[in-house]
DNA sequence: TGTACTTACGGCCATCGTAATAATC
DNA sequence: GATTATTACGATGGCCGTAAGTACA
């Protein structure tokens, strides 16, 4: 058992939570009622078969299992808007293309690193490689990660 | 408008489809009723704004929209049944744990290519490098793709 | 008392299976 | 007729908002 058949929109509350800390924050943010993200939180809890969440007085706390869930839980978002967007024919918003340049030797290991841990964290980032490096190199980074086309 | 709000396992029963080519087929292995699948598609499609499959009288086909869902439903369950395991404290199965060894030549820029690209088609496989090599590749690597620990 | 999360109630919407319908070989 | 997908029921279950309940500074 796990959370196999939870909602997505369980996920997208999960996340909204994780991120501001509180129900009620999460709750206003995506114009439910406290008592649905709440029942939300707890259904996926149920699914999950472990508790997400520790409560406390001013608000919650990831446990264990909940940063496990969580890291899946934004990959899951993110694809789906990424997606959505898609979908709609459109070009990825400014704020998720990133575009990067740099030194032959500094590349060579550390630039795959640093876009595999960003592709963990933000998988609709999309990477743009800058053009007249070294082409073994821009090979290896488009390996590495490559979103769009 | 897009399938921002689809269910779970909309995606999980488009994918299946895909796979067997037939509404039918994948009712059954799903354990579902051909009109259970018929709806969840139906309504997958309309959530998309956009007609996945293409209807033919031996079955079903991917139209370019339909590829284009596939591909991020494909990730999305991925994603889920991989937490799930996660959670349930299980080691990865071992059809889809993949050890290797290279020689520093070829990895350079072969390995995290490949590997990359394996990690597109089947997010779900965990590689596992092997001990003893030239430390600067495996971070490479390590960086390039790590699922587990 | 204020700020959090939880729970009970009533209603609405989604999804299921069964079964009938349509279309193609 | 056999095989495919779709549509019309009727019933079950999930999820919402309102509102009341619980816990902690």
């Amino acid at each position: 058992m796990a959370f196999t058949d939870a909602s997505l929109i369980a996920l997208r509350v999960f996340r909204e939570v994780a991120e501001r800390g509180t129900l009620t924050a999460a709750a206003a943010a995506l114009g439910y009622t406290q008592s649905a993200v709440s029942r939300q939180i707890a259904a996926l809890e149920r699914a999950a078969g472990a508790v997400l969440l520790e409560r406390r007085h001013d608000g919650v706390r990831l446990t264990a299992a909940g940063r496990l869930v969580l890291r899946r839980a934004a990959i899951v978002v993110d694809q789906v808007d990424l997606g959505a967007r898609e979908l709609a024919g459109l070009p990825e918003e400014d704020e998720s293309t990133l575009r990067l340049g740099w030194f032959a030797t500094a590349g060579a290991w550390l630039v795959p690193h640093a876009l595999a841990s960003l592709g963990r964290t933000h998988p609709s980032i999309t990477v743009v490689t800058r053009e007249g490096s070294t082409p073994a190199l821009v090979r290896a980074l488009r390996a590495a990660r490559w979103t769009s086309h």
